[in-house]
RNA sequence: GGAAAGUUGGCGGAGUGGUCGAACGCGGCGGUCUUGAAAACCGUUGACCUUCACGGGUCCGGGGGUUCGAAUCCCUCACUUUCCGCCA
């Protein structure tokens, strides 16, 4: 969530910015929020006061005790039972007054950067670079999902009978494909400097709430009420939650860079058609995600850095791509600025979402208390960043596609030795 | 799953109702001494809210309660350790 006091400081800019992102009303919450606030803290003062008061009385009663004098602190004690009452009565105005902040607070998405592109939907995204070309397909090439039954790699009816749809089993050249890509994509990361984890692929609430499924995307999440877990969509829930709540001692420490594999698990409640037909959108897959904690005066050229890094790994698989800026209608709740990856589906003729790159600047950090000791010696909230470096069906669909011969799929050189073959066939 | 003991500042570890935001040690920072360093000695050293400021308030795993007053007593939850059970 956005800084409260960021939002006082700097008020037109946070509307402008908001705007971008169309956001409803937005002149009216803020003003909303300011009110409360002004409110909260006039009710914190006088509570304080109080507070203040009821301390010396107790210590007064102590001391006048130790003296003997019961009857001088009986009188007192006989004050501060008025003193509670109104702290109780203050106390509950308070709390419901920061409570209806917070609620207001958590519900406001995060302001774009002031260069994203204003826009309603996915039409208005820019894009600003481009690689590769497309590939010609030889008459009779055939989309990913008839490969997969072609050549025995994936099989879509055995997940059905397993689990349901969306859960694909992945069979020989299949699971070593899924296999190479996954060692390629860690190990092309540790070399960029990405220390990798493991971590769990279950997450508690507060995990949820820190980097902003919770309560924006609970529908999205696959949920084990028995014990109040969560399965992750992304690996960007339980790495980024390391730093929940941490202090971090000076800022020699950053960029603090970490890629991590997990399984990803998405009800996708809503979709349908030719978005999930195939690999296209699964409810379990694989992806390799990297997270970065960042001084906020570096973080936009981290998002650089990073957006090199998932190229490079596109291009080293010889798939053509195309990055787009998002517009602020599209950007996603927790974000300042995405740049999503697209690869060319040859046979869907379609581009495919495979990286989402984004920098969400202190709107991760403030839910999570993720702060550092700067330089000037204050305590500040860090920046944020991730992106998938890669997700991997849609990028094998791709490859299955783009590199489809009479004779086989070849394998891109990259990955030869992952693969410990040249083709698929 | 059953039983017991724990959870205190960057770390270790005192503290069973008031003078405790918290002894002491280590670590960190500043200084004295030294050509320099080490040792020794002296000083200093948590976070958050609020105020122009002085100041005030909150925090001893989380939440709730008892009390004039809670790190300390009670309830509850989480976690850790040990024993038993189960087990890749």
């Amino acid at each position: 969530m956005l800084q409260l006091q960021f939002i006082k400081e700097r008020t037109e800019e946070v509307i402008e910015r908001l705007k971008i992102k169309n956001v409803a009303d937005i002149e009216q919450r803020i003003s909303e929020i300011l009110k409360l606030d002004e409110q909260r803290r006039a009710l914190q003062q006088q509570s304080d006061a109080v507070k203040a008061e009821q301390n010396t009385i107790a210590k007064e009663v102590g001391m006048l005790f130790k003296q003997g004098k019961r009857d001088e602190a009986e009188v007192l004690k006989a004050r501060t039972a008025e003193l509670k009452a109104k702290e109780k009565e203050l106390g509950e105005q308070s709390s419901a007054i920061e409570e209806e902040l917070n609620a207001q607070l958590i519900s406001l998405p995060n302001a774009p950067h002031i260069s994203v592109p204003k826009g309603k939907s996915e039409a208005d995204n820019v894009v600003v670079d481009e690689f590769g070309q497309k590939p010609e397909l030889f008459e009779g090439a055939l989309p990913h999902w008839d490969l997969c039954a072609k050549y025995d790699i994936v099989d879509f009816e055995l997940g059905n009978k397993i689990t349901g749809a969306g859960f694909p089993v992945y069979k020989g050249k299949g699971a070593r494909l899924q296999r190479a890509l996954i060692n390629f994509f860690l190990n092309e990361a540790a070399n960029a400097g990405y220390i990798e984890i493991q971590p769990p692929l279950m997450v508690n609430e507060a995990s949820g709430l820190g980097t902003g499924q919770l309560p924006d995307k609970e529908g999205q999440m696959y949920t084990i009420p028995l014990d109040g877990l969560y399965l992750i969509p992304t690996a960007e829930v339980p790495i980024t939650n390391i730093y929940r709540n941490v202090l971090l001692q000076s800022s020699d420490v950053f960029p603090i860079k970490h890629v991590g594999y997990s399984e990803c698990f998405r009800r996708e409640a809503g979709s349908y058609g030719k978005d999930v037909r195939g690999l296209n959108r699964l409810h379990e897959f694989s992806k390799v995600e990297i997270v970065v904690v960042e001084h906020p005066d570096r973080s936009y050229d981290m998002l650089e850095e990073m957006k090199a890094h998932v190229g490079s790994l596109l291009q080293k698989l010889q798939l053509p791509y195309h990055i787009l800026k998002l517009c602020g209608g599209d950007i996603s709740f927790t974000s300042a600025m995405t740049f999503d990856f697209e690869v060319w589906s040859a046979a869907q003729q379609r581009w495919l979402e495979v990286s989402s790159v984004s920098n969400f600047e202190t709107f991760q950090s403030n839910r999570m208390k993720l702060r550092f000791k700067d330089s000037d010696g204050r305590t500040k909230l860090a920046h944020t960043l991730n992106g998938s470096a890669l997700a991997l069906p849609r990028i094998m669909a791709a490859l299955l596609e783009n590199n489809q011969t009479e004779n086989g799929i070849r394998i891109p050189a990259a990955l030869v030795p992952y693969m410990g073959c040249e083709t698929i066939d």
